[in-house]
DNA sequence: AAATAAAACGAACGCTCGTTCTATTTTTGT
DNA sequence: ACAAAAATAGAACGAGCGTTCGTTTTATTT
């Protein structure tokens, strides 16, 4: 009985059956090809982690709405806000009726849940993915580029549940600082490992652990800090494949190098 | 006739005519007795820069009310953010009946602007500052403490502009990103003098730059990330002066002493 | 103490919101 | 091609919103 309860909570937390095949960071276009939120993987990912909540049964038809759905809300609460976005903006901006959206979801709120439950799940792939690499150092740097990476493919995602955070209930409120402090964590533990190790010197990890997610935070929270971008007829922004991959090396770069100067054992380096 | 119509803007701009006596950060205990942006004054400067919209004419009601509703607005919105809040709620929670409210803005968006005209105030007056110092790692240092003690003491002010920043006019939206930038923009050329000087060494002046800014934002944005807060009987976190004192301190020496390793000039220092 | 001006009150208004519900259209299976 | 099922449309509903305004209370002046 117990353990059925388990099982119907389990497809909330479970990060590890998406994504049996590793992650390649080689590049951001080979990671493209192996990360598995996006496109319409992503979107049925979302309906099948749903599936309670959502009364179109046809996984076809779901799959399209939530798409337009969570596009359209990542468009509009952009500008003003998720709280001021009613979901005739909504019904307007994706071309639905109020019933079509309303057998996608059973209340607004649910957007915004469907939202951090993504986030949380792309979390836990990074989190898991640091785990296999060899040095402490690389460990660090494969974090970083995949965190870049992933925040880059979701940043209106990322986007949404950082401003947003007060929208949900509160205890989905608490988890998402818990998310952040277990992000400091993860990099304290690295980094922590590699004093150990003899491969680096600080004497206040947590500060570096902390600095280094506040910048992986400012990437998709500020992108018009470091990007120049291009508006397309839709009016909306738009980078080349090419250029996107060429801002995140600089920005991963610049933190790398950041990390490493925080982090040198000797000054003759 | 246009000097009229200056003038009439100019009483949101200035920053210099309020603080003749330059700032004393020596310790917050002396930065407390001399920023001005606090208590009564604090509240009668919002008083004074939106006579035009305020109906309340005698200055002692109108200070006492907008302290009222800004203070329970920083409350309420905390949590549930303020598109969420209604004017019932600051109602209820200030014990101001609608019409009292209604005498100190003229809509609720003013709520906003208010706070937003007081933030941008305090940040003239840090810009203002940073002039003063001696060599440029000074004013650097500088720079930072001033911005942590005001920070820390408008904390409800900039947390509420930072995240709420989505329910103003899309005018004052760019003009929050222009402070920040002008943030970034101040550290880096502090930054690049002192490269010129001699004083620093860096080949990416604005990446330290921008690590700083957004440092200093994370003081005021995740105050439960540093702080351990004990709760006073109506259920807020409350510090001792002297255990703020320390705790800005801390966080002030871990920045100076993060910028400090991205800034030094050769390896055996 | 009376007269006047300012401030506070709170019910009422018009509107928009999230949500529901039934009729209609589209898709599916045979 | 047709019946059953699923998906969509959009009018309708009640709650709650920001805002207004006539009245009452409080403060100030005469």
């Amino acid at each position: 009985m117990t353990s059925m309860i388990d099982l119907k909570e389990c497809d909330k937390t479970d990060a590890s059956e998406l994504c049996e095949s590793p992650v390649d960071l080689s590049s951001f276009t080979s990671f493209l090809e192996s990360f598995p939120l996006q496109g319409e993987q992503l979107y049925r990912t979302v309906f099948d982690r749903h599936a309670e909540i959502i009364q179109t049964q046809k996984a076809r038809f779901a799959v399209a709405n939530l798409e337009k759905i969570l596009s359209a809300t990542f468009e509009v609460s952009a500008v003003s806000g998720f709280d001021r976005m009613s979901l005739r903006d909504l019904s307007r901006q994706t071309g639905m009726s109020m019933g079509a959206i309303y057998s996608c979801i059973s209340k607004k709120e649910d957007i915004a849940l469907m939202v951090a439950d993504i986030v949380r799940l792309s979390n836990d792939l990074i989190q898991q993915h640091a785990m296999l690499a060899g040095s402490t150092w690389q460990s660090v740097e494969q974090s970083i580029k995949f965190h870049l990476y992933a925040s880059t493919l979701l940043q209106p995602w990322y986007f949404f549940l950082y401003f947003e955070t007060r929208s949900l209930p509160q205890a989905q409120q608490e988890e998402s600082k818990q998310i952040e402090l277990d992000g400091i964590n993860g990099f304290e533990a690295q980094i922590l490992a590699g004093v150990e190790a003899g491969e680096f010197a600080t004497e206040n990890a947590r500060t570096v652990a902390n600095a280094i997610v506040v910048l992986l935070e400012d990437w998709y929270l500020k992108p018009w800090k470091t990007k120049s971008l291009s508006i397309n007829k839709e009016g909306r922004y738009e980078l080349q494949l090419g250029e996107i991959e060429e801002k995140i090396n600089t920005y991963n770069q610049s933190i790398i190098e950041l990390v490493r100067k925080l982090l040198a054992t000797d000054r003759s380096e």
